[in-house]
DNA sequence: CGACAAAAACCGTCCAGCCGGTACAGTGAA
DNA sequence: TTCACTGTACCGGCTGGACGGTTTTTGTCG
């Protein structure tokens, strides 16, 4: 449950209230999609579903989102959202400017628990929907490519290595296809990121 | 169409004639289903439209596949059992003993056009069915980081890294998550078996 | 060789249930 | 009055699966 959000604080005053708890509604909605989609599956992602958990009625679902496909969007793109988020801020983090975006990259997936289940959810439903609509994540993963590929002061191909070893332990989490244990995940990292450090000071 | 597989030629003699037929139309079923997966996604995947693509008759298909799951647990289990073997000759074919495998596990996903999309389709479907079942495809991952991370003479490391970016190659070509062009991609392979080679002469 | 029963392989139809979406009347707060 | 919903009722399409035939193949027996 990485990316459930609160609500923007309702700020007392005029109209802004009715807005800020449709909002609020909207959030609750979407976290109650994910929670479905983690919970039982992508074949248990019903309208009705959603609406009990979220604790509000299908017409009120239907309110905030005209189609099944606009809630998936939704999801996929508040995920995504969140996910831009913390690897910026994962990035102002780092101490090395050079190839920072790479080592938040994959600090972000190696460390573990940080909602790739959120995404898997997300991009998963949306996969797997009738009408299927991936854009914003296709959208977004090719900013980070190209973030890390031309931008991060590095060696380009140590980046890409980078991003597709973070893909793929996400991957490899999201499907439970093998995970690698604890201790492996972090000489992993050390790897990677030794390789990071060699084509930032060459 | 990676695995397209042709039945095994009837012997011409006894019972067998009949059971290498109803092999045929079994492989003939399994195949429409993985097109119709790659075609018009796994939503797209029913009974009738696979039956429909297999020329077969939707009672025909229930004979073979009692459930909707066991034929896409066939069709996982199939895709699977390919992959090995390719994997195995790959493996083979590698000039050095040492890091074999790792290498192999490599060229089979970096070299494109090896099946990715069959595999997809089959764990894809599996994953978004109502009753999911992916214990094959867990165990053959299960089966192939263990001979690569205690049985293959190089540094577990480094063979992890190579699986990782093999199934994380696979995974972005699988969404479509801004996959790299084959320049990247060749340099990224070329970083990882030199890799692979230092592991393997210390 | 030829009939023949039995099994295997396959056909075609029907049905019950579910799910997305519509429609609409009502309610309480601002 | 508008906004943000609630609640119910309903429809139409689709789909998995059941089921009862029908054809094809094979081993067996005279």
């Amino acid at each position: 449950m990485a990316d459930e959000i609160e609500p923007t604080q309702p700020p007392a005053d005029g109209r802004q209230r009715q807005r800020a708890k449709a909002a609020a509604t909207r959030n609750r909605l979407l976290n109650a999609a994910g929670d479905v989609v983690r919970t039982e599956g992508v074949s248990g992602l019903t309208l009705e579903r959603v609406a009990e958990t979220a604790g509000v009625s299908k017409g009120g679902l239907l309110y905030h989102f005209a189609s099944k496909q606009e809630l998936v969007v939704g999801l996929l793109s508040r995920t995504l959202t969140n996910a831009d988020d913390t690897l910026q801020s994962l990035t102002d983090g780092q101490p090395v400017s050079h190839g920072a975006f790479a080592r938040a990259y994959l600090e972000y997936v190696t460390s573990g628990q940080h909602g790739e289940a959120d995404a898997a959810a997300g991009i998963f439903a949306a996969a797997a929907l009738d009408d299927g609509d991936l854009t914003p994540a296709q959208e977004q993963f090719t900013q980070w490519q190209e973030r890390l590929v031309t931008n991060d002061g590095i060696d380009p191909t140590v980046a890409l290595l980078a991003r597709v070893v973070g893909d793929g332990l996400w991957l490899i989490d999201l499907f439970g296809l093998a995970p690698p244990d604890p201790t492996q995940r972090q000489r992993l990292a050390e790897l990677v990121t030794g390789l990071i450090d060699d084509a930032a000071h060459p």
